[in-house]
DNA sequence: CCAGTAAACTAACAGTTGTTAGTTTCATTT
DNA sequence: AAATGAAACTAACAACTGTTAGTTTACTGG
C-alpha cells in the first residue's frame, strides 16, 4: 500500500491485461486458454474472474487502448505545422514509440482484433479513419510539391505495412533506442535506398 | 473424370486445403474448428478425414509448399546475373506473384506459423535462410555502391514487411494487375518518396 | 449384375473450453 | 475481538474440440 507513494502500482487487472498480451503475441488470441493465462500469473483459471469479466474484455483493453493512442497522435500530428515530411517523420516517431511501449500488445492489434465481437465497428472506424487522415497527408505532400507522385496507396500501404510490423522487429534490436530507430527508418521509408 | 483430359482437375484433398486457407485468413488457424471447415465444404467434420490426415496437416501443405516456392524463387535469383537493384526488383516480383495466386495462404503463412509443429524447426530454417539471403543482396549493392549505405538490417526490414504484408491489399486492389503493382511498389521501396 | 471403391454419413469418445457458484484465506480497519 | 473486503480457492457446468469406428450411398469397371 505505502509503496503507492512513490511508484505507480499496477493493478492486479493490468497485470492480468499485461499477461495476457505476451501469450496473445506467441500464439495469438484464440489459442490461449483462461487456464494458461491463469498458471502465468500463477494462480487458477477461476480467480481471474475477481478482477475481469471474461477473456473478450481482456482482448478489448489491450487493442481499444492503442488504437485510441494512435488516433490522439495523429490528431495532433494533424494539428501541427511543419511541412507533409515532417508529419510523415512525426508518424514514423508515433509508431516507434507506442510500439516501444507495448510491443506485446502490438501483436494483438495487427493480429487479433477480427476477435473482438462488440468493439470491433468502432476499432474499424478508428483504423480507417487512422488510414485516411495518413493518406491526406501524402496528398497534401504531393500537391507541395514535397513528395514524388507515385501511386498514393502504394505509397500508404508501404509505410503503413513497415510501421505496423515494428513490434516484430524492435524486440530483437534492443541495443538500438527509439530515437535512432525512428531516424533511421525515415530515412529508409522517406529517402529511399538507391543511390 | 473426363474433364481432367482438357482442365486441371483439383483433387478433393486440394479443395479442403483452399477452403481452409480462405477460412485461416478470415479468423486463424485456431479459431476455424473442423465443424466449420466440414460446412464449408458442405459435409460433415468427420468426412473431411477421408481426405486429410489431421488439422495440423492442412496447415503445414499450406505454408510449407508456399515457403518452398519462396526459396526456389530466391535460388533463382541469387543465380541470375544483374545488378544488386535488379535482384532486388526480382524479389519484388517474386512476392508480388506468389501472392496473388495464393492470398488466402500468405496469410496463414505469416499469421500461423507458430501452430505448425513437427514442422516448425523447418520452417524457421527456411525463412531464415531467406532472410539471409535477401540481407546479402542488399550488403552486396552497399558493396557495389548501388544502396545507399543506411542500416542494413532497416532496410531489410522496411522491403520485407511491406512485402509479407501484401495479401492483405492485393485483395481490395483487383484493378491493378501483377506487373504493374510490382513496378509500382519497387518505385516506392527502392526509389523512395522524397522529392 | 456384381464387386470394388471413393466419399459421404451417424454416433460417439475423451479431453478442453470459458465461465459460474460457493467457500476459504488472510491482512487491514473498526 | 469482530467485521470487512480483496483475492485466492475447489468443484462443477454445458458446450465445443479433434478425431475414430463403423456404416451407408452411389458410381465405375469387369
Amino acid at each position: 500500500m505505502y509503496l503507492q507513494f512513490f511508484m505507480k502500482q499496477e493493478t492486479r487487472k493490468e497485470e492480468i491485461i499485461k499477461t495476457a498480451a505476451k501469450l496473445f503475441e506467441k500464439k495469438g488470441y484464440s489459442a490461449v486458454t483462461m487456464r494458461d493465462l491463469a498458471k502465468a500469473m500463477g494462480i487458477k483459471a477461476a480467480s481471474l474472474y475477481n478482477h475481469i469479466n471474461s477473456k473478450q474484455e481482456i482482448l478489448k483493453e489491450i487493442i481499444i487502448s492503442l488504437a485510441e493512442e494512435f488516433t490522439e497522435g495523429m490528431k495532433q500530428i494533424k494539428a501541427s505545422p511543419g511541412s507533409s515530411i515532417d508529419k510523415l517523420k512525426d508518424i514514423v516517431k508515433l509508431h516507434v514509440n507506442i510500439t516501444s511501449k507495448n510491443t506485446y500488445g502490438m501483436a494483438s492489434l495487427n493480429n487479433d482484433w477480427m476477435h473482438l465481437e462488440e468493439k470491433l465497428d468502432y476499432y474499424l472506424k478508428l483504423r480507417s479513419n487512422y488510414e485516411d487522415e495518413f493518406r491526406d497527408i501524402i496528398i497534401e505532400g504531393i500537391n507541395n510539391n514535397e513528395i514524388v507522385d507515385s501511386n498514393v496507396d502504394i505509397t500508404l500501404f508501404s509505410m503503413l505495412s513497415t510501421l505496423r510490423s515494428l513490434y516484430l522487429w524492435i524486440p530483437q534490436k534492443e541495443d538500438l533506442n527509439p530515437d535512432e530507430l525512428a531516424k533511421n527508418l525515415s530515412d529508409v521509408l522517406i529517402n529511399g535506398i538507391n543511390k
